[in-house]
DNA sequence: TGCGGCTGTGCTCATATGAGCAAGCCATGC
DNA sequence: GCATGGCTTGCTCATATGAGCACAGCCGCA
């Protein structure tokens, strides 16, 4: 490969690339135009293939990274990953993300007989993104407690119920508070033969479909009044990076806090472990902590996300994956004979 | 085509494209993951070129833009256009379009015998990029004088020279001023058979290439020494847009100033008109408008420029075409072969 | 209800393409 | 001088792909 031959040989294979790809001649008319063989053609188109000078790109809101998501289920042993590519866009992001997860739920096999959701911004937009009839007699039930204690009631409840009504099937709610402020009204509330009724339909389900949250103010359980600010910095003064069906854990995989988590009303981390379908939607910047503790430990068993989490959960620097891709210019020697 | 259903159709093709263009897959196997027949697959991916949600792009400094060059070969009735797609940079647009022009020069057929050449920034960089041994027994003429008064003395002569060498040539060069003082000094100088034989050799030539000037102070003619900013602003005022071989014209291809033109020595518009195969290297904004009248009124056969200037001078807006082609910062790895 | 036009589908067949292989070609080392 | 090994080149053949066609369902219209 003397450097003189190839620069020659480069420049052969931008033109056999500009008439095959731009001017959809086919490879013998080029051949002829550039005065080779047309298997020499072939060679050079996927020399140029290789080398990266034909860029081929999928230009819609609905694509995918089939790579990444390749990557990311070898590396983390998933069944399965969805990876969107990243918009601009933050508010964006999460519709693409949640998008994605619907897609993913109308087109999962088998389908699942009952479904165990959570409950969230995140659930809200996959449950609004699902068409109608997505499905047809899926049943729903809520994973973790969910009444809301001061703004937007009945979020935890819609989710459910709209994922349920738009697969025209059942959803069983868990109508109790997230996290009780004290903890023998917890057990008391858990020994309640419905409530644990619910919780036992929860852990026969064949799916759950969940998202995280960050450990900051932004988190859902400020919002709804189970937090405080306080209790936040307090969580993540012991560790914790986010939450998953109400349970905050910390880098390794564990229970930050274990007395606020004995509070906590639904289903545990085991659970979650141990399933055979584990779908966590999940996205942003502000949530690759939590999502690399859950993709690490085993806490899900696929995953929806978008482009950057995922290079961040595969420890690929993602700024400069945007800015390199830059060819270098150097180019002389003999141009066509 | 039904809202509903084209929306389906388009996700399927866009899956369609990730799994052919991303995967490598076979349409065959395509079929089979996305449960359609093959031929249907093989719609989707028509579709979605048409519709342009896959992009392919030539990423490579020495790619060119053919369907403009049609356009251009089209509207100006061009015997054959070169555009090199533009650069962010001004020092690389010049170098890319000389570049293109010495290759163009290189496989250009039938090969000249005799080669009228002007002198200038842009022809000496097309005469560097030239290889050594890019043709055989290629003459060279010098179409206008160029003993320059100031600096950069020889420059003129060493363009010709450097072309006629590179091909194994003789250079015949035009030792006069570009332009005279006085209108008898020009009669004289045109008198001497030396210098009379000169130009009609290069009357003679069987292609010519040559470059174009801005009419602003950037010119090589002031840098020269043969116009005063005043003499430019003079120009611009009678509607001098540019110069070719010397001349300065007007945007309708007249000459702008019949006087200093009288004092002019070389070649006339009128041949590089009716030469069978002339030329014309120009790329940058400040050329644009002499680019234009060149262009609109025969006064090349060839054209090699750049991508914006083919836009300026098909009229397509091309603040905006500049503005989109950048990428989304996605970028995955190399396909699986 | 019945009928022409129209779109979308699955096919046949010709063509374009890629894999794999034998032969040549250059440069090196003995 | 000559053999050797890595490389490119031009081929054969199997396969992938696109063009064109007949048919079926669907729509609007009488």
């Amino acid at each position: 490969m003397a450097p003189s031959d190839s620069a020659a040989t480069e420049l052969l294979a931008v033109r056999a690339a500009e008439l095959y790809y731009e001017e959809n001649k086919t490879q013998d008319e080029i051949g002829a135009i550039l005065r080779v063989t047309r298997w020499k053609v072939g060679r050079l188109l996927s020399q140029a293939r290789e080398r990266g000078i034909i860029r081929i790109e999928i230009v819609h809101p609905r694509a995918r990274r089939l790579a990444l998501e390749r990557e990311l289920s070898a590396r983390f042993g998933l069944k399965d990953a969805v990876v969107v590519p990243a918009p601009v866009d933050e508010v964006e992001l999460q519709a693409r993300v949640s998008e994605a997860a619907a897609d993913y739920l109308v087109s999962h096999r088998p389908i699942p007989r009952l479904l165990g959701v959570s409950w969230g911004r995140t659930l809200h937009q996959v449950a609004e993104a699902l068409p109608v009839g997505w499905s047809t007699g899926v049943n729903v039930v809520q994973l973790n407690g969910g009444v809301s204690l001061s703004k937007r009631p009945g979020t935890a409840a819609s989710t459910a119920v709209m994922i349920a009504q738009k697969a025209g099937g059942q959803a069983t709610l868990l109508p109790t508070p997230a996290i009780l402020e004290r903890l023998e009204t917890k057990k008391a509330i858990e020994g309640d033969r419905t409530v644990s009724g619910v919780i036992q339909m929860a852990r026969g389900a064949s799916a759950y479909l969940y998202s995280a949250g960050p450990a900051d103010v932004t988190s859902v359980h400020v919002d709804s009044g189970y937090l405080t600010t306080d209790d936040i910095e307090r969580l993540v003064e012991r560790g914790a990076v986010g939450d998953v069906i109400g349970r905050y854990i910390t880098a390794d995989g564990t229970i930050a806090d274990p007395e606020l988590d004995a509070r906590t009303l639904g289903l545990g981390l085991e659970e979650l472990r141990s399933a055979a379908t584990a779908i966590l939607v999940v996205g942003g910047e502000s949530k690759h902590p939590v999502a690399h503790a859950l993709v690490t430990h085993g806490l899900c068993s696929v995953l929806v996300t978008d482009e950057h989490t995922a290079r961040a959960l595969l420890g690929t620097d993602n700024s400069r994956l945007g800015a390199d891709s830059r060819l270098s210019d150097t180019n002389e020697g003999d141009p066509v004979s």
